[in-house]
DNA sequence: CTGAAAGCGCTAACAT
DNA sequence: ATGTTAGCGCTTTCAG
């Protein structure tokens, strides 16, 4: 479309052979520096701004990567999106973005449709099973966040220090009855959140804590719960994630028990909402900026043929309004 | 990269040309029935997928429009970009994103390099100039959301009928002394609602409304105006937009002022967040998910030579628990 | 209705 | 250090 500006043009203006003004884009420093320059000269005074189709067509990169996420009006996955798209940017690559509704189906569709056009694909929480994407990928390199095993390559919120930092942080003021809910089962982080506590109530005798029936990881499913933490008579709730927590915030205060005067609840995922809420929320910080820098770096190393499979990135509390001491 | 099926291993397998196969993909009603039947087989079996590269490259469509907006952490952004991805797909069009932080110099950069590589672009909510962008795309068809002007195609949500309902709705409840909190003065969005404002204060003599200055369209804004409307001591308040209300909300809320009991307020967007905070937020909807079908529409028109300029969309009022009679 | 052939804009060997 | 050449995988004339 256009009148656009093709890498011959630039030659011409040039006056050198368009192989020469490849080889300034890609590799300058086998140019001699006089022909760069002018090279570089007639690229500006012309605008051109390279053709990624015939790139990618000619050179087997099309300088673009995937992300496919579960659902962009999540602020958790905005986030992570925001994250990997200024990563690219800096290296100059371009973001398809794909939301798959939370839907296996969409989800391997939006792989199988990605995948012959990407360098790379970031899956985050994929909703079904990881080795099946991997393989629908036809070799093109997947990257997961928050999903793990197999061969795969991920990048992870550390959730056993979720645990861990959430309960710690309750205990430190002085709660010992302490409900957990938790999320979905069919999530990597449910399974290993629940792994982690099981073996935390076996160790902690002196905790009792009552782990609560999977439910949806937002408002409803936190709302939903609070009936059953009143009945439980606990004086601490973690929830799975911040919008779980406001939900559990909201119910409790419906049925009259105060936050945090009554119930500490702590939240999990450091979302800019936590900040503003009255109260404000004590939460387990996932730092999603990195995400997005982690998952583009192993992908890099994937596509040179290494085989880093795991990074583990940690979590840190930060302490609100939402949480007192007992 | 990896094992890919092309066209001319379709071709071979149904033993047809591979013009034929391209012709059966693109307009199989110019190609005799029993052909067809062996060419699609052929595709199910090896599992095609076109190049969209090479596609772009020979037929001049990359069946790849691009949408950048401010912000997509926004809840509001993310949204339209829902939109936009959902209604993309379902006429096999992916969707490449830019997040611009906000800056007029990344979003003509974005412009910059995705021109050449795209259908079309919807730039959300531009913070530079749109004719320049406009400019700045090099024929490539540009929508834009929420601005307007020039030889633009625009989709827009009606922002006078967003004054309308919202200051309608307070008046019903009696109010008359109302506090308008204004948004950024280079939105294309605040110079329309102003316009509209000064026309209804000089019509409406009964009403006395007070139009703040210009704060930014976020939680933070909108706290920082409560001083300031707690001191006008009128009954109602019209922001900017739900963020902003939530913001005006906590302020009043932490200078004993009560809302609904003292102080009304209404946002705008109608964002899920208004639903579950406490007090639940009246506020006017916009129907985000039209806009990214709406936009495309528009983008495909004027790729066809239409020249549609404007469509605006209607909100329409929830009435909640932030606002009650005077 | 289908085959043949040219070429989209670029890169990467190879040749000089 | 630069020019030359052969495609990348596909669409699209043009013939037949």
């Amino acid at each position: 479309m256009a009148n656009s500006v093709t890498l011959n043009d630039v030659a011409r203006l040039a006056g050198v052979h368009p192989g020469t003004v490849s080889r300034v884009l890609s590799r300058p420093e086998l140019v001699n520096s006089q022909t760069r320059e002018k090279v570089i000269k007639a690229v500006e005074e012309t605008g051109y701004v390279p053709n990624l189709a015939a790139r990618h067509l000619a050179g087997g990169k099309s300088a673009t990567i995937a992300i496919i996420v579960p659902d962009i009006m999540n602020p958790f996955f905005a986030a992570i999106a925001h994250s990997v798209q200024y990563t690219a940017r800096r290296s100059e690559r371009l973001v398809l973005f794909a939301d798959c509704n939370s839907s296996a189906m969409e989800e391997r569709e939006a792989i199988i449709s990605l995948a012959r056009n990407v360098d790379g694909i970031i899956v985050c929480a994929p909703v079904s099973d990881p080795n099946e994407l991997a393989k629908a990928a036809l070799g093109v390199p997947v990257v997961f966040v928050n999903s793990e095993g197999g061969k795969n390559t991920s990048v992870v919120i550390d959730q056993e220090a979720i645990i861990k930092l959430a309960i710690e942080h309750l205990m430190v003021l002085g709660h010992t009855n302490i409900a957990v809910v938790s999320g979905p089962r069919s999530f990597w982080s449910t399974k290993i959140r629940n792994k982690v506590l099981s073996n935390l109530i076996k160790s902690r005798r002196e905790l009792n804590i009552s782990l609560l029936k999977a439910v949806e990881p937002n408002f409803e499913g936190g709302k939903s719960c609070a009936k059953e933490i009143r009945s439980l008579r606990v004086t601490a709730v973690a929830a799975f994630n911040d919008l779980q927590a406001l939900g559990v915030i909201v119910g409790l205060t419906g049925f009259g028990v105060g936050v945090p005067n009554e119930v500490s609840v702590v939240g999990s995922d450091g979302l800019p909402i936590g900040e503003i809420m009255i109260p404000s929320l004590t939460s387990i910080v996932a730092p999603l900026n990195r995400i997005g820098e982690v998952a583009l770096e192993l992908m890099d190393k994937r596509i040179h043929g290494e085989s880093e499979l795991l990074v583990k990135v940690s979590p840190y509390l930060i302490p609100r309004g939402s949480t007192a001491p007992c």
